[in-house]
RNA sequence: GGCGCCAUAGUGCAUCGGUUAGCACACGGCUCUUUCAAGGCCGAAGGACGGGUUCGACUCCCGUUGGCGCCGCCA
């Protein structure tokens, strides 16, 4: 058998959401591990939805994901081009073929009548669907039809009686009465095809062999499979894989509360290996209990028999939980590296960053690694190692800034450190405890107000490796400007006593 | 309204006729600790309901209920 090929066939009317990207997933894990073909074909057939810069933002988000096409947009195909708006003469002509079979019919009906018919069967409890008044036209009846309405669309000629069947990869045998289908819409009045028909004849011209695909597709199956059968062509393989659900358990839509917009994850910082092992373990499973897997392990271990039947809602705080398991799982270098681009937009090293830059952030990177989920919270987390003019957290300075022993502590730290010959952690940790002794402090009484003095805060890494980092000077510095910021202080703000 | 799909803790998955129904997230507690995380330990929490089939059903079949999807000159 030869090489599988698959497609992710957007449509450039949006935003690509969280569900079209894990399809997207399904396809291109499917592919590599199969060794098949992953194809982006871009279904652009409906001129009044189309969205400027969607297209953009569908290629951005495969790439960021690692998942580049093997044909398509910019990568090209021998089965091209991959802009149904480029094909539509393909089209026309295979319309005309299914009018010369019999299987398809010019229907002149305006839209008006269609509304009025959908209203009749909407008030009447009816079936909704088109009543087939053009499916058996006499030649007058035609030709005056044809005067009223020189516009017409064209229609597919569903069978009338039977059934329609075929088997679904992860649904099974799936049984469609041929009397409650519909003679859809192949070509619309200005020419262009429907996603219904599109999406047959490219799939047969463009060879692919699994259709891979969200299961809102499974109820329009039989029309594409009737036009498999009307043509002589050979059907791919159905794969219709589970929605995501947001929380209220709809479909994802703009509408959801849930972050729609692919793009925006990509913003906040998630790592794409989150991202893929997040969506590729929702509705998939190896059958193991494993949590993590890598891009290759996913490749490696990908069935289709892996994927399951239900629904899936979305919930940020697995993937939360996986981005941060992702995160501690990068080297210090991978990490560093990461986080330039959202550093710069703080304006905390250069474009590019200079070696020095580097060598700090890595040293920062190491303390900051395992408390990071968003790599956009990277810069108000790293703050205090770039900038010495931050205010202090309120909180924090009630409890531990505006007490009457403060300002004496503060500076006797400062006195302590700046004798230090050496500045390791166990050094500095020594001198702060020690001149905390001496004032009769212990731990904790000592350590708090350094803290917040040379950080501004009352969390964060620990102490004594981010004095570190900071060096010498800037943490005296800090401790000496806390002290004189408590000291004017001193009885204007009622500290806070409790603990 | 018609048709279809689905149904294991709050969420995501495992268990594909025989288990004290397992794991992860979230949640609660404890622990480590200078804080916050991370880590470790413990805990609470589930087979929608009703019939079959079977020696035995979460697992197979039917029905009910519920959820969702589709029913466009959208995809």
């Amino acid at each position: 058998m030869s090489k599988p090929r698959l497609r992710f066939a957007p449509s450039p009317t949006g935003s690509p959401h969280v569900g079209n990207i894990r399809t997207a997933v399904f396809n291109y894990l499917y592919c590599r591990h199969t060794g098949g073909t992953f194809i982006l074909r871009i279904e652009d057939t409906d001129r009044e939805r189309y969205v400027e810069g969607s297209l953009e933002e569908i290629m951005l988000s495969l790439r960021w994901m690692g998942m580049d096409w093997d044909e398509g947009p910019e990568v090209g195909g021998d089965y091209g081009p991959y802009f149904q708006s480029q094909r539509l003469d393909i089209y026309a002509r295979y319309a005309e073929e299914l009018i010369e079979r019999g299987r398809a019919y010019r229907c002149y009906c305006t839209k008006e009548r269609l509304e009025e018919l959908r209203k009749y069967q909407e008030s009447n409890k009816l079936p909704l669907g088109y009543d087939r008044r053009c499916r058996d036209l006499s030649p007058e009846d035609r030709a005056r039809l044809e005067r009223e309405n020189p516009e017409p669309v064209i229609r597919f000629a569903m069978k009338l009686e039977g059934t329609t069947e075929f088997d679904d990869v992860v649904r099974g045998h799936l049984v469609f009465d041929n009397a409650l289908q519909d003679d859809f819409v192949i070509i619309k009045s200005d020419g262009y095809p429907t996603y219904n028909f599109a999406n047959v004849i490219d799939d047969h011209l463009m060879e692919i062999t699994h259709v891979i695909r969200g299961e809102e597709f499974i109820s329009s199956t039989p029309k594409h499979v009737q036009m498999y059968e009307a043509f002589g062509w050979e059907t791919p393989v159905w794969v219709s894989v589970p929605l995501i659900l947001d929380e209220q358990r709809r479909k994802l839509s703009k509408r959801s509360d849930t972050q729609t917009r692919f793009v925006s994850y990509i913003e906040d910082g998630y790592l794409p290996e989150a991202m893929l092992n997040f969506l590729a373990t929702m509705g998939w499973s190896s059958g193991e209990d494993k949590k993590i897997y890598t891009r290759e392990e996913l490749i490696e271990q990908f069935t289709l028999e892996g994927i399951s039947t239900s629904a899936a809602v979305f919930d940020l705080a697995r993937l939360n939980d996986l981005q941060g398991e992702h995160v501690r799982l990068l080297s210090v270098d991978d990490l560093a590296n990461r986080l330039v681009p959202f550093l710069q937009a703080a304006n905390y090293v250069g474009n590019p960053p200079t070696a020095s830059e580097m060598d700090y952030l890595k040293r920062i990177v190491p303390l900051i690694q395992p408390r990071l989920v968003l790599l956009k919270d990277a810069p108000d987390m790293t703050l205090y190692f770039y900038r010495d003019d931050f205010d202090y957290e309120e909180k924090g300075a009630r409890k531990y800034l505006v007490k009457d022993t403060t300002p004496g502590l503060l500076e006797a730290v400062a006195e302590k450190l700046e004798s230090l010959q050496q500045w390791f952690c166990e050094t500095i940790e020594l001198a702060v405890r020690e001149a905390g002794a001496s004032l009769g402090m212990e731990g904790g009484q000592v350590i708090h107000p350094v803290r917040v003095a040379v950080t501004g805060r009352t969390f964060g890494p620990g102490l004594f490796e981010l004095m570190d980092v900071l060096g010498k000077d800037r943490c005296t510095a800090r401790l000496r400007r806390a002290a004189a910021w408590a000291r004017d202080r001193l009885g204007t703000v009622e500290p806070q006593t409790s603990s």
